[in-house]
DNA sequence: TGACCAATCTGGTCTGACCAATCTGGTAGG
DNA sequence: CCTACCAGATTGGTCAGACCAGATTGGTCA
């Protein structure tokens, strides 16, 4: 899949790493498709269509009498991996809040998947989130182990919200933030413990405490990465765009 | 804005609908680019634009030699509004499961509101929420009224991941699940007993306290939706389409 | 200085064409 | 009868050039 990316998908990068730099301001005017098709020696078509999708990114709009660039604020969720992608300045800010929203929303699914499990569930859990455990210390399995633990809660709650904001933040989260060796060394005894509250809360069947200890599991490991990460300049955790509102 | 839906535009709302109400399966072939041309009575280009914003709302995948239906799960949370809008069966379920989601985000907003704010902005929050119960039972008022405290929250906590699922969330939501006179009955005076608790919550500067409140809130919000929603068929809180996975 | 108007520019639409990769169905060989 | 292969039809990708209606802009006139 994805074998050839098209000329129209070139240019959408370039254009959206450009729009997303800051390299133009909220509001201020894109080059016309005309002015665009020539700098990239190609037609009108593929402009339009590059267009077309950064649009539906959210960041831009377009109207009868040019391409206006919206602030950051107004775009979508995809946004995120490639501004982790083309990092910068505030890549580990931006991943202490991905951290939290992604830590609420692995609670929310606990909880709710706690809340409608059957015996067998409650189990297949169990045993998911101990092989968690067992895979600390194994990047790639331990990966591999959260993708199928959250893919069991989702088949139990059956949440359908929660699929798309989980697979939204998961594939930008790890397709772009922890490729880059970005690995501070973290305490596991420390991580195995919460796992192991998370496990024990959700064989007891209590829905609220595997929330509440999934919580503090990426509480605690959000602390960890910022305290191991380069220290970012205070008042650095907003991307470079302009954020004025539209 | 959008004054006059393009053509390309209403093509896109067409086929968007059409392929997330199932009326092609998951993995199956779109008409080709021509054969849609000559459908809506239109030209190839106005098509590629609408299958390359098809493409970037993760509804389709487009390769050399089709057009091909990806299965909702791999959708975008912009999807939701469409699912919303063409309503159908799952509406009640949609909006609870909506609730659960827009709550653990409220919650994690108003924790890390309370977490980094001055006392300036504790005192401008504690206002807001006040306002927030004085609107109650003002739709529209109240609506305002909690823009302007997500607005708030946001400005101090800076959390753009958080923003940025939460302005789909809120949009998507505001936008198709509200208007239809979705109004059930909701005892006013239990809403401001729990708006009051975060509001003292937030006074004592008790983050996790906010955080507790505003979910209980939201829980509360949710099961009255439920109970007062027609009741949905168990196993229909999955849309029509196919989740077979690709 | 202010209002107005026309030239210009912009996106929106349309036509018709060629290429390379894929998909299809039919055929030849096992 | 089944499989492997091959050629033609089909598909998306790309391209050039054209016209329209509305927005923008800059100069002109009062």
């Amino acid at each position: 899949m994805a074998n050839v990316p098209s000329k129209a998908d070139e240019i959408f990068n370039l254009l959206r790493s450009e729009v997303l730099r800051g390299q133009y301001r909220a509001g201020e005017r894109l080059p016309s498709e005309r002015e665009l098709a020539a700098r990239f020696a190609t037609n009108r078509g593929a402009i339009r269509e590059v267009i077309k999708k950064l649009e539906q990114l959210g960041v831009v709009s377009v109207t009868p009498g040019g391409v206006r660039v919206q602030p950051v604020e107004e775009a979508t969720l995809e946004v995120l991996g490639h501004l982790l992608e083309l990092g910068e300045i505030q890549q580990p800010d931006l991943i202490t809040q991905m951290l939290d929203v992604l830590g609420a929303m692995t609670a929310l699914s606990a909880r709710t998947a706690v809340e409608s499990a059957g015996d067998e569930d409650i189990k297949e859990l169990a045993g998911l989130v101990d092989r968690l455990i067992g895979s600390l210390g194994k990047p790639e399995a331990h990966r591999d182990c959260w993708r199928e633990l959250g893919e069991k809660m989702m088949e139990i709650h059956r949440n359908l919200v929660l699929r798309l904001v989980g697979n939204g933040l998961r594939t930008q989260f790890l397709g772009a933030a922890m490729n880059p060796g970005f690995k501070p060394d973290i305490d596991m005894k420390d991580i195995a413990k919460r796992l192991t509250a998370v496990r024990d809360a959700i064989l007891a069947r209590d829905a609220n405490a595997a929330s509440v200890a999934m919580t503090e599991l990426f509480t605690n490991l959000k602390e960890r990465i910022h305290a191991a990460a380069p220290a970012a300049q205070p008042g650095a955790s907003q991307p470079a765009r302009s954020a004025s509102h539209g």
